[in-house]
DNA sequence: TGGGTGGCGTACGGTAGCGTATGGAACCCT
DNA sequence: AGGGTTCCATACGCTACCGTACGCCACCCA
């Protein structure tokens, strides 16, 4: 009776809600991130919603402990070197938030600091994610030769450094950005330190 | 018939109502500047706010350019340095902007760079802003003896980095915080450079 | 002293969003 | 086939805001 091609009757779950708010989330912050919003863009009404969530809070919750478990996966991964290979290994975890093709996680996460500087729920997880991301990366520079105290300076220096830099808006100011950012990675990841003078190989 | 001290009968003008908003944005964000929000805690009702105002984005922007203004006017006067002092004021340009006593100024200056981020008349005061103080810091980098080239590298460190601290919670990171901050204010001033090696009169 | 104006209160219509209640259609199992 | 479960639509009440219309009172000035 009826030809269309049988409506794909997609079912969403919880996790298909959670993409998409983080999605929301990415774009218009967690101020912006709105119940019916979402089920709007979902083609579905709230109903749908309130069934796979208790409320709105269950999904920003849901959000975040995703958010912290991705990121976590993801430091350990990036901070895994080969012997002799850390320090080229320190200048990729800085390329790669620097770099414009990771724009939307960098989104996500300016909005999940920015939601963290008013909710608890939110400061616990940024802590939990800092700090592993914090240790991880000193191993790194460690690893490289640099004194643990050092070590830790560089760490905090690399990562304020990645967050801050993609706050600012600085178009007019540099005409060779990329020269810049080369610029700056390397204080960060090299200099200085005289253990790491003869050990500096090149960089990415 | 009354003797209370006659009520002050204290008359808003518009500066009250931005320093007021100015207030709130620090503590809810943009999205939490309500009008009636805002009129509730300066004890009117907002038959008084749309007198002064047109309307809500009226006085946003108003919030903006006074923002722009100060900020500007406070960079000028921090990278003043008498000859022979421009490191001793990179010091101290990093240590205002770390320190806690102008909290209230960084969470102002987060909150306008989260709005700048989706709003694009926010974004062109913070180009404004951001390219003064990238000038300005960068002049007094050259006159400690730095390349201009890795003068526009280490200023654009220095505002990346003091912004980018500010989204971070690392408190059980390390147990000495201050010491962190002060070997983080070297790396980004006075490192490597060989002109500056013998300048380094040390810091604040 | 009476009219004019600045500054604000009150009341209203309208929208957006949260959470609930309830109905209903599709599927699953037996 | 019939009942139960899953998933979603609809409708509702409620609150928070925005912006407007209009009234009121204190003050100023001729």
């Amino acid at each position: 009776m009826d030809s269309t091609p049988a409506k794909p009757r997609t079912q969403l779950d919880r996790d298909s809600w959670i993409a998409a708010a983080t999605d929301v989330l990415a774009e218009e912050g967690i101020a912006g991130l709105r119940v019916e919003v979402l089920a709007k863009r979902l083609k579905v009404t709230k109903g749908s919603f309130y069934w796979h969530f208790q409320d709105r809070r269950d999904l920003l919750l849901a959000i975040l402990t995703q958010w912290r478990d991705g990121r976590i996966r993801d430091i350990v991964k990036q901070t895994k070197a080969a012997p002799g290979e850390e320090l080229a290994q320190i200048y990729h975890v800085i390329e790669v938030y620097s770099a414009n093709r990771s724009r939307r996680g960098m989104m996500i996460e300016l909005a999940v600091r920015d939601w963290a500087r008013r909710d608890p729920d939110a400061a616990a997880i940024v802590a939990e994610v800092d700090e592993t991301r914090l240790r991880c990366a000193r191993e790194l520079f460690v690893a490289c030769g640099v004194s643990p105290q050092e070590a830790s300076s560089r760490c905090m220096l690399l990562y304020a450094y990645v967050f801050g830099v993609s706050l600012m808006i600085y178009d007019n100011f540099d005409n060779d950005v990329a020269r810049l950012k080369q610029d700056i990675a390397e204080l960060i990841a090299c200099s200085r330190s005289p253990r790491t003078d003869g050990a500096a190989l090149g960089g990415p």
